[in-house]
DNA sequence: CGTTGACTTGAGTCTATTCAAATCCTGTGG
DNA sequence: CCACAGGATTTGAATAGACTCAAGTCAACG
């Protein structure tokens, strides 16, 4: 159920990833050293399994490289991807809220680097220490927020939207206006994380360079007019994503 | 904004309903007070608007009857329900940790009677109480299981199954074995909620009928046979939700 | 090279949507 | 109690969007 190459016994505070989190930082110092003796760090081939929904919860998961997707499967095998996460982000953190149960399934979409704690240590910090409880109250608030707008964007835009949309996110926090972006990981796994099949997205990636003028050349994505993109994804979507400020940023940038 | 037919100064204490509520119970009884001074129970008529998106939040809201739909809107005027939430439930709880904004609309679907708080308040509890926090942290946990398992029904399961699986939802908590449910609120509103068209939904029922002998009379709904439901509507999903428990249980009280 | 996996393209099908019209219901006034 | 207006729901026909299955292309890799 999973493989690990090396096995070290680490101690958080050498991954800097880790220690700049908000969730760790608000640790009380007792359980960081709880952590310590109790954090392994792994390395996990492609497809290896990380969590399965509804199993007892005893591990999660920092990720210090790779992407791992979360998902669910239906007895016929069909999948929704219910995220994808990468370096920086945590893998399981919040069963120990909901039932000691990991809630969907995880797998590597690629080989990855991770932090291997035990929840035990997490829902104790949570328990005795309010700022714990604080800082994972707000990662949750921020989790919801995704979640939302990940809702809203299946029930509203289709295909060709929902493709813009997540390109103008990988825009984000790049450095200069530059209109050109990576895709951070294969085509067809954005295409489940979006909602749709393989073809369909290949489908509708055509839609969309022939609609606005965004070009792509294998993963290498080039939007030459932000605004025209921003205004073909926004005609389905409520402004509460922050399309108007990365529009407007990118102009300036410009 | 916001019609307010009464506007009674009102101790949350006399509503036994809030005050079973876990968020209630945990606050500390400073920050009761506090709301007892400022909280104030409102009439709402139909369509009368609770929160708007991107507003700065002031109020949160107790429902003490009446459903509200929290919903977000396109510019040109598609609708997406991202809940409904009735009799019971918080509407805007969240926006303390989310930047103290509203991050959907709310309105009322039919005529409600609320209990409205000032956010300030429960952000001051959430703040200094850890009680507080932790009540807030499984409110969170549910409501991301609830948003997990209805991203998975839209990636997942077609018109028809999103019914079945909505019936089978409204037999939970039900008293005896009884197979017959009503629906709580409009078709069409349900039908917004599941993310489709009205019109689908009408037909979508239709197909429901003619595969799983389910009957529909108006708002009332009988299940001859709970199991047979539960199969044609779980081909299309993982086992997370409580199906088989309920069905089980179903079976076991029939 | 040949193979593998990822992506694209084509043809046909199915599902959900749109727009319009017909019905059914419900609360109201007579 | 009945008729009726207005809203909610259903139905029909045509269309659009996404899916399946199959075949073809492309590029990385051994």
């Amino acid at each position: 159920m999973l493989k690990l190459i090396p096995n070290n016994r680490s101690n958080p505070d050498n991954f800097p990833t880790l220690r700049h989190t908000a969730l760790f930082k608000a640790l009380p110092t007792n359980i960081r050293a709880s952590l310590a003796a109790s954090c392994t760090r792994l390395t996990i081939l492609k497809n290896e399994t990380l969590m399965v929904q509804n199993d007892p919860a005893d591990w999660f998961y920092f990720i210090l490289s790779g992407w791992v997707k979360v998902y669910r499967e239906t007895q016929e095998g069909d999948e929704a991807v219910i995220e994808l996460l990468g370096a920086g982000s945590f893998v399981g953190e919040y069963a120990f809220l909901e039932g000691d149960i990991h809630s969907s399934d995880a797998a590597a979409a690629e080989k990855l680097s991770v932090l291997r704690m035990p929840c035990s240590v997490l829902k104790q910090a949570v328990n005795t220490s309010h700022s714990a409880a604080l800082a994972m109250l707000q990662s949750y608030a921020e989790k919801r927020q995704r979640q939302t707008r990940e809702l809203e964007s299946l029930k509203l835009q289709d295909a060709p939207q929902r493709i813009g949309c997540f390109i103008l996110r990988q825009c984000q926090g790049k450095p200069s206006g530059s209109r050109h972006v990576k895709l951070p990981y294969g085509k067809s796994l954005i295409a489940t994380e979006l909602g749709m099949k393989g073809e369909t997205f290949s489908r509708a990636l055509g839609k969309l360079k022939n609609t606005t003028h965004v070009g792509v050349n294998g993963g290498k994505v080039h939007i030459p007019d932000i605004g025209e993109l921003a205004e073909f994804v926004c005609a389905g979507c409520s402004n509460e994503y922050p399309c108007k400020d990365l529009v407007e940023l990118a102009n300036r940038r410009a």
